[in-house]
DNA sequence: CTCATAACCGACTTGATTAGTCGGTTTTAA
DNA sequence: TTAAAACCGACTAATCAAGTCGGTTATGAG
């Protein structure tokens, strides 16, 4: 059960974002500390996704597609890892598993934390 | 956020055996589905701290450490795999950010959920 | 117009972790 | 005494996480 480095820093990349308005790529990586190549896998990911917009060229970069108070940490998440902690679908077994339920409960929590926590909570 | 298969055997021979007693590791990996091999590993972590207590030679087995009221599904995960998602031991930035505070509250909320139910919850 | 800047894109590498295998040893009770 | 069972350590294959690299495309400032 961890979080994986990829959705540490895309979390510290939007919530800096969400703090400083548009920044580029290479600014973002020097002030969290994040190798740029692999940030900018993370920001494509972030974008292709709905939850940034970029701007190419000289003075571009990137921004929020969203207002602060609209963007769910659990978006950010399920973008770049997903929630879901047992895969199920598939398994004969399911119906009659006693096991299942303690994963569905699991993945219930997961979502109602993440989910109630907006990216304007998290810059206070 | 995924449970390793690890966790899932271990969770489900756990349940067999609160279901059905003492057992040996060949009748739960057959009734489970689990490769043998795999599933030896499995036990003797659950047995070395202490979920578990084992038998050798003929009519052995494995059987509970403690009654099933008493052992929570957290314990299995946390032998298992562990329940810490984000490691901030180290982190410099640890004190000032933004982002700790979710990764705290998506760990308490597993503990909650995980600690809120016993074997004997799940064999009903 | 052009050029520096910045995002886009795909392929590749490296190391760690997961999931599993295998061969042999020790203990126990029927 | 012997079959059944747990114990033990080393090994392997596949997958994934994390990071690197080289080049392409778009854009606005000068």
């Amino acid at each position: 059960m961890r979080i994986s480095k990829k959705t540490q820093y895309g979390l510290r990349a939007m919530i800096h974002i969400a703090k400083n308005g548009k920044k580029s790529l290479k600014e973002i990586a020097k002030a969290e500390n994040i190798s740029v190549d692999f940030l900018e896998k993370i920001l494509k990911d972030l974008q292709s996704n709905g939850l940034l917009v970029s701007k190419k060229g000289s003075s571009g970069g990137y921004s929020l597609a969203r207002k602060p108070e609209k963007i769910y940490a659990g978006e950010i998440v399920e973008t770049l890892e997903g929630i879901v902690p047992v895969e199920c679908e598939g398994c004969q077994m399911a119906r009659i598993c006693s096991s299942k339920n303690i994963w569905d409960d699991v993945k219930d929590s997961l979502q109602e934390t993440l989910y109630s926590k907006t990216l304007k909570d998290l810059i206070k």
